[in-house]
RNA sequence: GGACAGGUGGCCGAGUGGUUAAAGGCAGCAGACUGUAAAUCUGCCCGCGCAAGCGUACGCUGGUUCGAAUCCAGCCCUGUCCA
């Protein structure tokens, strides 16, 4: 595990806390939400109390007996004892938040359970709270992958990462058989209503994918960005061209590999000119064949999914 | 500190002097088929160039050689075992 820098780690802090103020309230008041670094603590650790106070808690036995631990071993992977320790540290990180902001639900993957079932030991042993654990299973497609891979790659929740309209395409290319999941799961629609839009079937399980993105990404970016990107995939993929493409303002003479690369879709003029040679390039859904061709306005698509507008 | 093994393209992994921009697999992109799905088949997959070609690249730095991912030296890092 690679280790951070501190400008890293408060970078990562300010990412992590946009995207959940799109669905939390942060802020003072009984209800609200607050993000706790665990350096307040974990920095002024002495090790030697923190061992006699803490690590008396924990048996070896015990630990080795975690998946976490059980599987880098059966694997004969090697396990620092940096790593070894992580387990202890999260799970005082449990016992630091109950005292401090009594906290008394953590929430995770279910890859963190052992992490968590030892948190919740501890505040147990130490201070006798009774605190509790939520997991979720890892979210996998229908196909067997792990979620997060998307055709740009990671699927992004921080918009200057992955667009509202880019979300919404994400969930719009949902496979058939993982609709009715990922509406329970990543949607706030009603139950009933989910279980009639899995029932159907066919090319009009693609009006369930698009109620999916909607849904999906109106929690993330808004209803109304939801609604944008609808209407654009709508006028894009009806042959039309949608207002809210990404656009890109063209300069005089500019080629059409340079206007590739500019949008976003290829990332150097040789793989801009394989695309082209692929007949994968499409200007105002007419092929493109020729590289040099210069390029005016109008609709640059790559693919049948990547569409952008050149103005001038 | 010692012995051994190893560090190759996004990942895994082959390659032990020229035919190696580097097998194969995965991931990715595109084409066909479709329903903006899946599966399947096909092509592509370091950069620049219309091209011939050029430039970079096999942990780092030097060296040997006409020629090095491949040989040599030193260094760094990882792992296993010993102290």
């Amino acid at each position: 595990r690679k280790l951070l820098t501190d400008a890293n780690i408060d970078s990562n802090i300010a990412g992590i806390r946009k995207v959940f103020e799109r669905f939390l309230t942060f802020g003072e008041g009984p209800s609200d939400a607050v993000i706790m670094n665990n350096a307040d603590w974990l920095d002024a650790l002495d090790y030697v109390p923190f061992l006699r106070e803490v690590g008396k808690h924990f048996t070896i036995n015990r630990m080795l007996t975690f998946d976490s631990v059980k599987l880098r071993l059966e694997r004969e992977q090697p396990l620092t004892f940096l790593e070894f320790n992580y387990m202890i540290l999260q799970a005082y990180d449990f016992l630091e938040l109950s005292r401090r902001a009594q906290c008394r639900l953590q929430f995770g993957g279910s890859d963190q359970w052992g992490n968590i079932v030892n948190g919740i030991e501890l505040c147990r042993r130490i201070d006798g709270t009774e605190v509790y654990g939520l997991t979720t299973p890892l979210i996998t497609t229908a196909d067997g992958a792990k979620m997060g891979k998307t055709a740009k790659g990671a699927v992004w929740l921080n918009a200057d990462q992955l667009s509202a309209y880019d979300y919404w395409q994400f969930w719009r290319n949902t496979a058939d058989g993982d609709v009715g999941r990922f509406l329970r799961l990543f949607t706030d629609l009603p139950l009933d209503q989910i279980a009639k839009l899995e029932t159907l079937d066919g090319a009009a399980i693609n009006d369930s994918k698009i109620v999916l993105a909607t849904e999906a990404t109106a929690l993330l970016h808004g209803r109304e960005a939801a609604s944008d990107a609808k209407h654009t995939a709508k006028t894009t993929f009806a042959g039309g061209s949608g207002e809210n493409l990404p656009t890109l303002s063209v300069d005089d003479g500019m080629s059409v590999l340079a206007a590739l690369i500019g949008l976003g879709f290829c990332a150097s003029n040789g793989e801009a000119k394989r695309k082209i040679a692929e007949g994968a390039v499409r200007l105002d859904d007419k092929v493109v064949g020729d590289p040099a061709l210069v390029v005016t306005e109008g609709k640059l698509s790559l693919g049948k999914k990547k569409h952008g507008l050149l103005i001038r």
